[in-house]
DNA sequence: CGGCCATCTATTAATAGATGGCCGGTGCTTTAAT
């Protein structure tokens, strides 16, 4: 065990290993970006949230951090591939860089971990998983962890709840190295799911940062379709006049394989979703990363990592699941700031398989009731009460990611206790709450990409505002603006932001003001959307003084 | 919730239409067998 003291000669001091770690890191004469400048003054104060554009530097800021802080930085990243590309940056910046996964053999993971441990190393990348290894957390409570970071920090809301149960740990497990810093970093994210990511990872009174939320080079728009095959024909045109780069995202596996089949009479299309070989997805990656093919038919398994500048369209055939999934993927547009279009193709029915994957289930009480006496006769850590109960670890993980939620269970140094007086019935009773909730949240998500598929109003508008950017004015690059439907806002006060009570649906926040109508997330429904008139003249929605 | 496939039913015997059941996205991990 190691622990650096780190002599602190005052701001002058301060100064100067600051400017040192930006030059190592992004280069002789080239200053930090107002996003990367914001984020490192007060980071080591205080948690922080950075929500800035992929390609504003992000690794850059907890490069520099890390430098100035001299002490262990570990970053807890969803996919090992990511894993792999940060790590050949941050070699490259001179810091001395290592990871921990499956792809990993066991003896480099003992010796990056010795290594963390032992003070050797600045940077250490791995993912949620990781943090539950007995082995894992026992190196690195020896380290000296100054800062968790938690990149694409998304994941947390988005995946944790059932897809990848680790992610709803990564915040207690944080605290058992240490009490370190932490910094979540995303590239999109509204308002509710900032909001869930500080809760979820326990973040102490954070700083939240957002930049650059924008791109005004992508034109939004939206294409109605009566039928399946209007639909498909509608994207094969979008496709065959678009210039360039295109990213198709369909819903399902199968409809990818269609719409390439389909469109391969105009444009070859390759095929990406995670149904396919490894080796096949890789070499179906690195062909359109390097512009040998141009067409690319995905799920969205084609997601993060995706960074081709040239990007001039990205088509949805069928709704995007979320909106804040909707703004990552058409993220991936125009990144070198000319012109491109992203458009959604969608027909009414089509919304229904969005209900259904987002409706969720979560682990059934009986599963709860197991773990739960597990932790009551025999505390232990994760892969203790997998034995003790029989069940799986994954399953174990999402039963106690649940009970965490609810206050039933603490993680207190590496085993995991009941909190004291927790009551068997109570604790279902309260996860039986919280997954109503969750489902109301869930469902209202969908509701909200339908608001934006059919609004006549600016749709830059209302993604901007649901990520939290105030606009009052029509963007003039959207479909709607350009056919003149939308419009200025009419009931000034009601504003993006602005608490309100509602006298059925109790306290919310207004996240999205059109023309005429405004959606709300309130916060045992979710998201609501009401005609603003009627809403006000009827006396149910009153706004609150700040 | 809706699409798709297999099976069933009805009826101018090979095909149309109805019905029931199943499936749908995202990645880490680890282990067992070559």
């Amino acid at each position: 065990m190691t622990t650096r003291t780190t002599t602190t000669g005052g701001a002058e001091d301060a100064g100067a290993r600051l400017d040192d770690a930006v030059r190592r890191v992004l280069g002789a004469g080239t200053a930090l970006r107002p996003a990367q400048r914001d984020a490192l003054a007060g980071l080591a104060e205080r948690d922080t949230v950075l929500v800035a554009r992929t390609g504003a530097g992000k690794t850059a800021v907890y490069a520099i951090a890390t430098l100035v802080a001299a002490r262990l930085t570990v970053v807890v990243s969803p996919l090992i591939a990511l894993q792999r590309d940060q790590e050949r940056a941050l070699a490259e910046a001179g810091l001395r860089v290592a990871s921990v996964s499956s792809a990993r053999t066991a003896r480099e993971q003992r010796e990056a971990l010795a290594a963390a441990a032992a003070g050797g190393l600045d940077v250490l990348l791995l993912g949620p998983e990781q943090l539950q290894r007995r082995l894992v957390v026992e190196e690195l409570t020896g380290a000296d962890v100054g800062l968790v970071v938690v990149d694409e920090a998304h994941c947390v809301a988005e995946w944790g709840h059932d897809f990848r149960p680790d992610y709803l740990l990564v915040g207690a497990s944080a605290r058992r190295l240490g009490a370190p810093r932490l910094l979540a970093l995303t590239a999109t994210a509204s308002t509710h799911v900032r909001d869930e990511i500080v809760r979820r990872l326990g973040m102490r009174d954070p700083r939240v940062l957002v930049h650059d939320a924008d791109r005004p080079n992508i034109w939004l728009g939206a294409r109605p379709a009566a039928t399946a095959d209007e639909r498909d024909a509608v994207v094969c045109e979008l496709v065959a006049d678009a210039p360039g780069a295109v990213i198709v995202y369909a819903r399902t596996r199968a409809h990818c394989e269609q719409l390439a089949a389909r469109l391969a009479d105009v444009r070859p299309a390759t095929v990406y979703h995670a149904g396919l070989p490894a080796a096949e997805r890789a070499a179906t990656q690195d062909r359109f990363l390097a512009g040998q093919d141009d067409v690319v038919v995905a799920t969205s398994a084609f997601g993060m990592g995706i960074d081709r500048p040239d990007v001039r369209l990205v088509v949805h055939a069928g709704p995007p699941a979320t909106l804040d999934q909707y703004y990552q993927e058409v993220g991936r547009a125009g990144r070198d700031e000319e012109p491109a279009r992203a458009v959604v193709v969608t027909r009414a029915e089509d919304h229904a398989l969005a209900r259904y994957q987002r409706a969720g289930g979560g682990p059934r009480p009986a599963t709860l009731l197991r773990v739960l006496e597990a932790l009551a006769t025999a505390p232990g850590d994760q892969a203790a009460l997998a034995a003790a109960t029989g069940l799986g670890r994954r399953t174990v993980a999402r039963a106690l990611g649940t009970l965490q939620h609810v206050g039933a269970v603490r993680d207190d140094g590496g085993s995991l206790e009941l909190v004291e007086g927790a009551d068997a019935h109570q604790v279902l009773a309260d996860v039986h709450e919280a997954r109503e909730r969750r489902a109301r949240l869930e469902a209202s998500r969908v509701e909200l990409v339908r608001t934006y598929t059919d609004t006549t109003d600016c749709r830059r508008r209302l993604l901007l505002e649901l990520l939290g950017e105030e606009r009052r004015d029509p963007c003039g690059r959207c479909d709607s603006c350009d056919a003149g439907t939308a419009l200025a806002v009419a009931a000034p006060g009601v504003r993006p932001g602005q608490a309100v009570q509602h006298a059925e649906f109790g306290a919310g926040t207004v996240s999205v003001v059109e023309a005429e109508r405004v959606t709300v997330l309130f916060e045992d429904r979710g998201y609501v959307t009401l005609d603003t008139q009627i809403a006000l003249d009827a006396e149910l929605l009153r706004l609150q003084a700040r």
